[in-house]
DNA sequence: TTAATAAAGGATAAAAAACTCTTTTTATTT
DNA sequence: AAATAAAAAGAGTTTTTTATCCTTTATTAA
């Protein structure tokens, strides 16, 4: 397995697509969206269902309905849907799995994990939903194949 | 979730374990393995067994049997464990769970992916096994509590 | 050679994660 | 108002991971 799990990664790959075709003015249903980023479609409705309820996405009902970003959620940082998602296990967890891992009663790679994590959180923290819709434009990144 | 699995982590606790003990000259029982580590005793001899059946480990039944290393075994590094037991995924694995992404056709966070893998990589392959046993018997790094 | 010890092996169970299907609600368009 | 489109919600199912239990096999020591 990854560093997160599979449900965060769609979630993560689903809100970058999102996030594409929210910068080029309209809202997204989940059938091109789970075609898009290649993944289950009522699977990936769960979990955009999830994210809507928590407010991170934006939906809409009806004819023309689907989902999409408001201006400053374009702006939340991808931490914030791993964190939904995830929760923080892989932010400040410790490598070994210990519960009581600590400064003060560290396991053996405690210094060692604790760089990689931050590291880990700072690039989630750093990147912006919105920040690849001119890549993806440019077909300079994909989400898919 | 944590980086690795609950499966890994407690395989790499087990494993420092072992080798502290290896080092003050003993083999050790499951039974005192798990309660040093704080894992289900059932469930480590399953993985410890797995580990004994690719000779990353070695075992003796009988009375004063147990798991202990062998000399050149306290020196493999600890990805050796982590690729037997979780497989390669953490070090080579797209962040966003894409099954062609690459230089060619990278995902948005492709390279600061890579940069952390490539962390983790290095960490686990430059840790040997047998490395803590004197901070552990300081008792300055810990498995369990 | 028997009793005790300890891992190996096999079968099963429980919990979590991944995934599906059906119905309901809400909004839009005609 | 009726038809339609789309997400929300609810109620499963399947698969994987984590965990337990019990029997067998190997080893040692008395």
């Amino acid at each position: 397995m990854g560093i997160f799990s599979k449900t965060c990664e769609y979630a993560m790959r689903a809100v970058f697509f999102i996030a594409h075709r929210t910068a080029s003015g309209g809202r997204v249903g989940i059938k091109e969206i789970s075609k898009g980023i290649g993944s289950p479609e009522a699977f990936l409705a769960k979990i955009l269902q999830d994210l809507s309820r928590r407010g991170i996405v934006q939906s809409a009902k009806g004819p023309n309905g689907g989902f999409y970003f408001d201006k400053s959620s374009l702006k939340r940082p991808l931490s914030d849907i791993v964190e939904a998602v995830d929760g923080d296990g892989v932010f400040v967890g410790c490598g070994l799995g210990l519960e009581y891992c600590s400064e003060i009663s560290p396991c053996p790679l405690h210094n060692q994990f604790k760089d990689i994590r931050n590291q880990i959180k700072d690039l989630l923290q750093k990147t912006s939903i919105g920040e690849f819709n001119e890549e993806l434009n440019l077909g300079l990144t994909a989400l898919r194949k």
